[in-house]
DNA sequence: TCTTGACCTCAACTTAGCTTGAGATTGCAT
DNA sequence: ATGCAATCTCAAGCTAAGTTGAGGTCAAGA
């Protein structure tokens, strides 16, 4: 992957982690600008810069200080859009990348291991939104809306990860 | 199951400015302080102004400026922490709240109305938790994290109301 | 060489649902 | 009359997931 040898004249346009050699031709093989990350992934260019500062990417530089993602950044991008159509916040995707051995980008192997565990938190929510919806139910024919003996209002019972509420009583 | 008394819909907004002189008992009678409403409720005292300034709730004022407040608004607020656990938002809890008449607090119809349109709203979270799910499946046996391909990544499915993501691409 | 568009950093702003703190009043009991 | 807890307003801070803008630099084509 590194150590390969260039003849170009440009030393402008050298990516500086990756040691020295020759830039365009080759390098333009493997590495995209942050434009170019963008227009692949559909992924404002803020917010990739913004997501390398939460560590869940880590370009290298070209020594006029530019970014320069590898192309499977591209992959790695989507399962941060997948990882959080499924929920997850990015302090938590960070994590399950951070575990990727070598900072290497998601394989099959990783993905199966990931979604498995996402998908046990799906069937949580489900099941909690099914028990929700049920309470419910009965407390249209009720009414009372009282905090002592509606089942409705449970500490217990996190609606969603995101349910919102005073802080110091549902959480 | 639950108590029937909670249409006192009589003890409506006539009251205008309490006066000064005597804070007396028939005023205690009707009105509680913001610190017995936080803990009647469970709701911090600094989340119930919150509340107010938000117009979820509009208390009356003594003459030194302190709130007061009806009994009936614990119901009020019970009927918010509920909403909040269904998922809704406090502009979307405050729009209910304002279609009830004359600024009433919610009445066992008016419960009935509202909880049947959030229940619909749970049945479609769940809905689309269960798509999501079966499509994770299919995707466990994929691996292959493309956006072009990937049925998982696809812009129409918001996966709950607070789904994060880039908000040009997701919204 | 010049120009232009892509890129850089850093700071401030956004929405939601609050909390925390400062500094001033109020209200009730002794 | 005094003391003290409860209350008041207003401002700032917090988290999440970014966006927006100012002011400056880089890279590539004419």
């Amino acid at each position: 992957m590194c150590g390969k040898n260039f003849t170009d004249s440009g030393d402008a346009n050298q990516i500086l982690r990756v040691g020295a050699g020759r830039t365009s031709g080759l390098l333009m093989e493997r590495f995209i600008t942050i434009g170019q990350l963008s227009k692949r992934t559909g992924v404002a260019v803020s917010a990739i810069r913004f997501y390398e500062e939460k560590g869940l990417l880590a370009p290298l530089r070209t020594s006029g200080n530019q970014r320069r993602f590898l192309r499977s950044d591209i992959r790695r991008v989507s399962f941060i859009l997948i990882a959080q159509k499924l929920g997850l916040g990015l302090s938590e995707i960070e994590k399950q990348l951070a575990e990727l051995p070598d900072g290497r980008n998601p394989s099959l192997a990783d993905w199966q291991k990931i979604s498995r565990s996402m998908r046990e938190e799906i069937d949580d929510k489900i099941r909690l939104l099914n028990r929700t919806r049920n309470q419910l139910d009965q407390c249209i024919g009720c009414g009372c809306l009282s905090l002592e003996k509606c089942r409705l209002y449970n500490k217990d019972d996190k609606l969603g990860l995101k349910g919102p509420g005073p802080r110091a009583v549902l959480d």
